[in-house]
DNA sequence: TCTAAAGTTGACTAATTTACTCAGGATACT
DNA sequence: AGTATCCTGAGTAAATTAGTCAACTTTAGA
């Protein structure tokens, strides 16, 4: 599970969908002017969340990305690994030179970093799209 | 709160510590050798450990390290949060240009990133040290 | 049928962060 | 005195992330 910007895009992006989707699909272009998000790299995005089934597009003229499903549907856990490949924690034994090789503490931290992992899971796991948008409503009553 | 390798070396090292002292202080050079960890690298990870008193120094030969309390009552959020300066989640108003500025989304991932960074948290303040040894130990039985 | 608006794709570069190393000093034990 | 150890600041190299771009295909509408 890696948590970087493009995570947070990605989220931001598909908010912005399913707050603006209405009949007619949504192209980055407004994306991008809502969000201030560059278009190029909403393109980089779009394509990861298409290829996961998360969006439909639309090509030609006005056409644009509508959602695949409702947005209490869309788990957010689905989006952030959608656009950061690796969705697993750092691995240990990526080289086996240094640190994890087989000495004591081999598996304390490597046990620890996956419990870790399921435990942020979980997080976005239960939460979906429509419950960002409605936080965000509640936020702009008060 | 970050994560990267440099807290889950000082985990280890710090787990290393609480296995092996024992009247006398631990040096680095032991460490590194059943570690697998670079001194040079220890040394960085040490100096915050020591700043922030997780870790009680005597120089001199036959120095070393002790921990500065027992075991179950060091938290692993202690230590990750000594070693990674920044313990505070990504921020979005670093730089005001992009993304957070004041938009609609702005503040839908803010919140969010923050609960996360409280959920993630809350994990390492269970933790303790000596559950994880108790863990290794508990593996290396079975 | 032509044109403009949009998605599609692969590649590339720049910026930032992380991991790691080093040199030279201070301290204390034997 | 000599050696083992901690102490500190600095520096470099590797890896990752962020962001950009060019050339293309598809479709709607004038
Ligand atoms: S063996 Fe997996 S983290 Fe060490
Ligand atoms: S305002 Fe904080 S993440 Fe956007």
């Amino acid at each position: 599970m890696k948590l970087t910007s493009k995570g947070r895009y990605a989220v931001m992006a598909m908010a912005d969908l399913a707050k603006n989707e209405d009949s007619r699909p949504v192209s980055l272009k407004e994306i991008s002017l809502r969000q201030g998000i560059s278009i190029f790299y909403l393109e980089q995005l779009f394509l990861k969340l298409k290829l996961n089934s998360l969006v439909h597009s639309t090509r030609g003229s006005r056409g644009g990305y509508v959602l695949s499903n409702s947005p209490d549907q869309i788990k957010l856990s689905s989006i952030i690994s959608a656009v950061n490949e690796e969705v697993e924690t750092i691995k240990c034994n990526k080289n086996s030179k240094k640190g994890c090789n087989g000495k004591f503490a081999k598996c304390i931290t490597h046990s620890l970093w996956n419990e870790l992992s399921t435990h942020i899971n979980l997080f976005f796991e239960r939460k979906s799209l429509e419950d960002v948008l409605r936080k965000e409503k509640n936020f702009q009553g008060e």
